[in-house]
DNA sequence: GCATATTTGTCCGTATGTATA
DNA sequence: CTATACATACGGACAAATATG
């Protein structure tokens, strides 16, 4: 995509302490989330190394994180390329957030549950249908469920939806409009709150696998349409 | 640990493909699942380089790979060294276990299942159970549950489990002697297998559940009293 | 507490192999 | 088919941090 050297200005900006792999890391991981690349644009070592200032082994470090992650993907000896989603990710995806989402919410029985994160995440969904970009709502639905898992309270579940909802971005950024199908599945996530806020946990459950049937579903088909 | 030169010989001798760097990690995840590499051993990278002859920055790419995963850890200017978990971290695994595991058996309801390769591990576990090294038993047992896991389809599922269980496998090599431990929970897999094979699903869950939150409390116990 | 040796963190230059115009 | 561009991998270099005596 772009790579003007002021673009990466910011970023640099601040440049909080870890290795300066990980840091590079997460530099690409925000830039790809906000789709400054999209699915299939190459990451130019030279390119890349020259705008963060690091030096190309240390680059390769990161890229090797992010392929780990799902986020790049290497094609040897042709550099690494942001990853296009194909149908069986997109059906893999869904397969394994309808065995772990229902699960932590049945698993909330007996135990006191804090939903602030949860209802703030609606909160803002609400607030971002209208703006103009649909990203914006993307991203408050995407938090819905990460504020959702974390409720199980394993930094190690956490770190896997976020890893697979970043996944999910992607396939995104490779569908033309979506902003009907983020407006159009906001409502269900609020529902599933409230069966959660009474206790309602088997039905808020099979709610949420129902939800992740019919948006995975729906997903498919545009993704069909879009390109193959 | 050790670090003779005829050591890494036979890991050298077949170099099947991928880039060096994944075939390094793939060495020593190996390595380390075999306990070459306890807890809380540095990995050397002049040692390392030395004896899969690669350069240093071709190792590093490795560790970034295997810190991924959670088996090394970084330490700022003191290298990589074999990650020692904290109960902390046996709690969490446990956490996430405990939410995926009974949730990829109930889910098995109305589909077809082939149990060929989960019954094919707890024959191995049996046939372990006179081995002299508890170490057998324990990997036949964790192979058990990744069958499992993999009865849920979905790839993202698997690498996910594989990574918890290796990351368990090393909770166990730091503490003194599992073999009772890994005995005692033999016979509870192959109930739960018989569960799922006359299609109880929701006991052979309830089973999986319990199973996980007594293995965690024994391990825990164990871990206690072994170090702090 | 100090000085020295060791090891990591980072970078560069370069040689080789691979894909693409 | 050749040329070009690029990724892969290597080895050397140096500063900075750490461990050791």
């Amino acid at each position: 995509m772009d790579s003007r050297a002021e673009d990466w200005a910011d970023e640099l900006a601040r440049l909080g302490w870890s290795s300066k792999a990980e840091h590079v890391a997460r530099i690409l991981r925000k830039r790809i989330a906000e789709g400054k690349h999209l699915p299939d644009d190459r990451l130019s070592e030279e390119e890349i190394s020259k705008g963060v200032k690091v030096s190309r082994n240390t680059l390769r470090e990161a890229f090797r994180l992010l392929a780990h992650e799902g986020l790049v993907e290497h094609r040897l000896n042709q550099g690494v390329f942001v990853r296009k989603l194909s149908l069986i990710d997109v059906v893999d995806l869904y397969r394994l957030r309808r065995v772990v989402q229902p699960a932590v919410i049945r698993d909330l029985k007996g135990r006191e549950v804090d939903l602030s994160r949860v209802r703030a995440a609606v909160v803002a969904a609400d607030a971002a249908g209208s703006a103009a970009d649909w990203r914006v709502l993307g991203t408050a639905n995407l938090h819905f469920h990460q504020a959702l898992t974390a409720l199980a309270g394993s930094t190690r579940l956490d770190a896997l939806m976020s890893r697979v909802l970043a996944e999910l971005r992607l396939v995104f950024y490779a569908v033309p409009d979506l902003r009907e199908f983020h407006v159009a599945y906001r409502a269900r996530n609020g529902k599933i709150l409230e069966l959660i806020a009474v206790g309602e946990y088997v039905k808020a459950a099979n709610a949420m696998t129902a939800y992740l049937r019919d948006a995975e579903r729906d997903l498919v088909d545009r993704y069909r349409e879009a390109a193959g």
